[in-house]
DNA sequence: ATCACTCGAACAAACGTTTGTTCAAAAGTA
DNA sequence: TACTTTTGAACAAACGTTTGTTCGAGTGAT
């Protein structure tokens, strides 16, 4: 027998001849509780098994005021550090009947606005941002009206609690190591300037020059975007204004970057770690099969992406009654490879 | 002075006098339609803005039976592939004021059946699968209830519409270019077997193989998943297992199986293309600046991504009139860099 | 002054759930 | 037998929209 699909609880009702309270009961395993027949819950399930029924869980949201949805920010899907983080944060969030509503704001502040807008229409449970770093009073309403952690990157005047790696301690652990192969002048390639991310980093690498008593070339901290094409024109920049006396040493703040000064340096035919070091953050699947295998400084993406989700669902857990959570800030690991050379006699 | 948030029409209705279908022909741009007077729409218009009022988009969709979301099914989002082509995707949804529900499968077709019974309940209005591609029952249970399309993968027995590229050719061009190197041994390093990716491919090497008098070693076509990991150990397989005559030539499947494959050379230091060529499929940001640069078969993710949209959209918009749609192969591009080398004395 | 319109907005039902309450029938008690 | 309690399920309202219909008050024509 041919038997039709129900679409609604309503079909059920018709069907089976009970009440849609009743079969909701009976079906979301509330039947003992309301004292539903053994008899009628058997058949109930029966039917809504052979009319493969299944819940509209817009409705259920509407009804219930919980979406079971979580919207997730990021600047770029298609660079693998973010990729990573989202892969973790899927699978976690899948893991506790969440969907996650995927939104690239392509790099820009204005869609990084746009989505936070919808997000909140479309009555997320929470989101997980990893903003520009720009601007931060969307945000903050965000984070007023929805459970929100930020990843990546952050806002030192705001409380939005946030999950990162500790990029500062990794820097130093970086930017000494160069220091200790002898590199007195290194350049620092740069992704957008006054994001909590970049200037962390980049204060890193000052105070770490300080300390060992070397003084820092503001002229040889450049670049404007954590991308590949921003990353290549820096190190263009980089070569054609240094002619004569080129940086040692390169501290690449991001793949992206990495990718593009690799690019411009293949063209150009330098050669590393002979004629330049180059140090970059980011470990990635290809690091060390590249033509000189890079020297990274890794950052734990899994955990990032797991840990802002136990944050995350803490908050949802906490309904309405805000919750003052710790920031975590997690440890890098500096992977040595052949991309850094000596350079004392 | 402070204004109330409004949260709802009703909220809307109570504060500013008027009824809620007013306000809400009036925010929907119908009041002209309805005769509702210019100053009224002012009114509301001005508190909506006052009051941040935004629509609840799941009541909303529960009402026009149109959520506005499709749903994005994906093996494996960190993988750079489907990294790039869920971006693109995002992109276009994104300009066409749909959100997408992201679902990794995580390479498990159980999972992936569970993603598809998950969008069902959530009444997306269409969905873009990148199947594992081995079983297609779910696949075609959902085309039936939903506009879909498939990507990268298909099957050839039923009729989903599919966006992929033309493996076939482009595998003839580049096992082609092999042989015109000298090549007559090569190896197969293959994804999951039986899917129709796989197939196609697999089906190409061997084809053009017999095309140019060659035979084929079913013992050099090894292989079992579309991972680095299984690149990886088949590459340990193919160097353990032909110790005394290797293959003069790889022909890998995919840009993951490729990054097992460079470590497993790595680690024992077998040269590229010295010792043995390597031709790949899948263009990668680093596949130029690898040890080797590598060869590669280029597949136009982005134009995957955007067709796949486009054709989901036909389908969406022809509502439940379900329309016949030709599938779309789009041309592969070989790019040629060194590590493929001539055998020919 | 009567009638027919037009104008402007309210009314009410519907989308598919969930859940507190009610209610009839069966079972237990006195 | 008459009354209370339990059992099993129905009833109805609510979540926040949208939309076809209704309705009262002005306006104009006759």
């Amino acid at each position: 027998m041919i038997q039709k699909k129900a679409k609604t609880l309503k079909d059920l009702a018709k069907i089976s001849g009970f009440t849609e309270s009743t079969i909701s009961r009976v079906l979301n395993g509330l039947g003992t509780k309301y004292r539903i027949s053994e008899s009628t819950q058997t058949i109930i399930k029966k039917i809504a098994e052979d009319t493969s029924f299944s819940f509209n869980e817009n409705a259920r949201g509407l009804r219930l005021s919980k979406t079971s949805t979580i919207g997730l920010i990021v600047p770029d899907i298609s660079n693998s550090f973010f990729a990573k983080m989202a892969s973790l944060i899927e699978r976690e969030a899948r893991f506790h009947n969440y969907s996650i509503f995927l939104c690239d704001t392509d790099n820009s502040t204005k869609l990084e606005k746009m989505m936070v807008r919808l997000l909140q229409k479309r009555k997320v449970d929470g989101c997980i941002v990893a903003p520009i770093g720009l601007i931060s009073k969307h945000l903050e309403e965000l984070y007023n009206t929805t459970p929100t952690v930020l990843v990546d990157r952050f806002f030192e005047d705001i409380n939005i609690p946030y999950v990162t790696s500790d990029d500062y301690n990794g820097t130093i652990t970086a930017v000494t190591r160069l220091i200790e192969l002898g590199h007195t002048t290194i350049a620092c390639i740069q992704g957008i300037p006054g994001t909590s991310l970049n200037t962390n980093r980049v204060n890193a690498f000052k105070s770490t020059m300080n300390t060992h008593g070397l003084t820092v070339n503001e002229d040889l901290i450049i670049g404007n975007a954590f991308s590949e094409e921003d990353g290549y024109a820096s190190a263009k920049q980089l070569i054609n204004q240094n002619k004569v006396d080129m940086p040692t040493a390169i501290f690449s703040l991001s793949n992206a970057i990495t990718l593009g000064i690799l690019r411009a340096f293949s063209e150009e035919n330098i050669n590393i770690p002979e004629q330049i070091s180059v140090i970059s953050f980011d470990e990635e699947s290809y690091s060390g099969l590249l033509k000189t295998p890079m020297t990274t400084i890794s950052q734990p993406k899994e955990d990032i992406g797991r840990q802002a989700f136990s944050l995350l669902l803490k908050q949802i857990e906490a309904k309405d009654k805000k919750i003052a959570q710790k920031s975590i800030l997690l440890p890098t690991k500096l992977i040595i490879r052949d991309s850094i050379g000596s350079i004392l006699k």
